[in-house]
RNA sequence: GGCGCUGUAGCCAAGUGGCUCAAGGCGAAGGUCUGCAAAACCUUUAUUCGUCGGUUCGAAUCCGACCGGCGCCUCCA
């Protein structure tokens, strides 16, 4: 049984999709106005494995993610490179799908834009001006938050605790300070479109009641983003969605912990601001995905050079029993022995730690336990038969590959790419082997030394003598943290 | 001020009443294998879970107080 801890009752509840064994899940995407950062990443990666969960539960999962390709900070973003809104957010929205590809997040069904979605958000705005909830002042149409009794009821917080906060922004054509804009008028050399409000463009929150309306219905199962949408957005999403149709939006709201540099939020005036890119050029995008998964996704996480090395040697122990499976599958043995390894057990294991909300480390460490007793298994036995890591291979397709996207069995036979290399480090491994035979340790040791200078590392066994391709390089992307 | 998250070994991090008087990863120490390595395996590495009280047959886990870190309350994931 899968339960999930719903930010809207503050409680751990048992998964009930509405439509079994269909669920409808969406994220709340990037807007296109940069390259996404590392924190960004966590959001999408863990996003990612909840819905990698789900389908290894046998759900049939719709999921959308949305992208926000006009927004004022696109607009800003434009004015200063002196080129068309639209230019910006396409060249974004490209980097984006690079980005998330080859950190292994699988394809959403569908990417909505809110720039593909006016007539659709036009038309909610309308329902809120019919229904009372959304006036007009002049090309500007905001949203009435004291129409809705219920605003708040997301974030736990009171409108009239709202309102003597002293940190929000005083307009004065707002009827009350905590309305927000549901369409903008738009400004001189501003992207704009035709609205029964004059020119402009829609607000922020708008866009995912409409597009996740449309393509989600209006109430669909589970509704994820990072924390701080809680309020004002997710809020200002419900507020939207509920008033317009009369129906609940969301049943499950599951939240993303802040990421962390040095305990502090990342932020580009703080200097510690780290995009997804830059991150990928030093670090696997498996050891990012396995150093997310190693906490829990609710939680805060500290982002640092350490984590990520210690993911990326984690990682090692995987990859390497993988390469090893391939080999032995290869060799396919038929006879020899089957060692007894309860299978099931880890199975059960890894399914009953995601179950409970998701927890990740629980599973990755079950996945640590499997690939130990594994090796012990090789260990200690000679000649084992082919069924043996099948069943291995089986499991570790299912979990580490399938749900956390931490191996890649595609990439785990090194043997085989690229003829001519193979057959000169296959021919290096033979001349050791010789020198060896007469004892020539100098000559040897100079063969292995050097391969593992250029990234190739040998290793002997009783079988012979393997290689792999190894990383070379130990550079810190992050300023070492103050003692 | 309101709402929320958080304090577990050298580092990261699960566990939220008895099977766990504490998983897993990294690091460290010793060992097996090896010509030496590497990989892999084995052993060791928290009598203790921020502090102090309380509830209970029993608490890291519940309650209270205190100390500390962080976030949201501003169109930041």
């Amino acid at each position: 049984m899968l339960s999930i801890y719903n930010t809207l009752t503050r409680t751990k509840e048992e998964f009930k999709p509405i439509n079994p064994p269909n669920v409808k899940m969406y994220v709340c995407g990037p807007t296109v106005y940069d390259y996404f950062h590392i924190g960004n990443a966590r959001s999408f990666i863990m996003a990612d494995i909840i819905r990698r969960y789900l389908e290894f539960k046998g759900y049939e999962v719709k999921y959308i993610m949305n992208l926000t390709d006009v927004d004022d900070r696109i607009i800003k973003k434009s004015i200063s490179e002196k080129r068309d809104a639209k230019l910006v957010a396409d060249d974004y929205s490209k980097a984006f799908f690079e980005d998330i590809q080859k950190l292994k997040i699988k394809p959403a069904d569908v990417y909505p834009k809110a720039t593909n979605h006016i007539e659709e958000i036009i038309d909610i705005i309308k329902k809120l001006e019919e229904k009372g909830f959304a006036y007009n002042i002049d090309g500007n149409v905001f949203y009435n938050v004291n129409k809705f009794p219920e605003y708040g009821k997301l974030s736990g917080k009171k409108i009239d605790e709202l309102e003597s906060g002293a940190r929000i922004e005083i307009n004065e054509e707002k009827k009350d300070p905590l309305d927000f804009a549901l369409w903008k008028k738009a400004k001189v050399g501003e992207p704009y479109w035709e609205s029964p409000w004059g020119k402009g463009r829609p607000g922020w929150h708008i866009e995912c009641s409409a597009m996740s309306c449309k393509h989600l219905g209006e109430t669909f199962d589970i509704h994820a983003g990072g924390n701080d949408l809680i309020f004002p957005h997710h809020e200002n999403e419900i507020a939207q969605s509920e008033a317009a149709t009369g129906k609940k939006f969301v049943n499950y709201w599951v939240h993303f912990g802040f990421l962390n540099i040095n305990n502090e939020k990342m932020s580009k005036s703080l200097g510690n601001f780290f995009t997804a890119r830059d991150i990928l050029k030093i670090y696997s995008a498996e050891a990012v995905r396995l150093a997310f998964a190693q906490t829990h996704y609710a939680g805060p996480l500290n982002f640092s050079d350490e984590l990520l090395a210690s993911a990326e040697k984690g990682l090692e122990k995987l990859k390497n029993l993988a390469e090893k499976i391939e080999e032995e599958i290869k060799i396919n043995r038929v006879d020899g022995i089957i060692p007894q390894l309860e299978f099931e057990k880890y199975k059960t294991n890894f399914e009953a730690a995601m179950d409970e909300d998701f927890n990740s480390p629980q599973a990755c460490a079950v996945i640590f336990d499997f690939i130990r007793d594994v090796n012990r298994a090789i260990a200690e036995n000679e000649n084992i038969n082919i069924k043996f890591y099948l069943s291995v291979k089986e499991f570790l397709r299912k979990t580490a590959e399938g749900v956390l996207g931490i191996l890649d069995f595609s990439k785990a036979s090194t043997q085989n790419d690229g003829a001519l290399e193979n057959d000169l480090i296959e021919l290096l491994i033979k001349l050791r082997h010789d020198a060896k035979l007469e004892k020539n340790y100098a000559l040897s040791d100079r063969i292995r030394n050097e391969l593992k200078n250029i990234g190739i590392e040998l290793q002997d066994s009783k079988s012979g003598t393997t290689y792999k391709k190894i990383k070379i390089k130990n550079v810190n992307i992050l300023p070492p943290g103050e003692e």
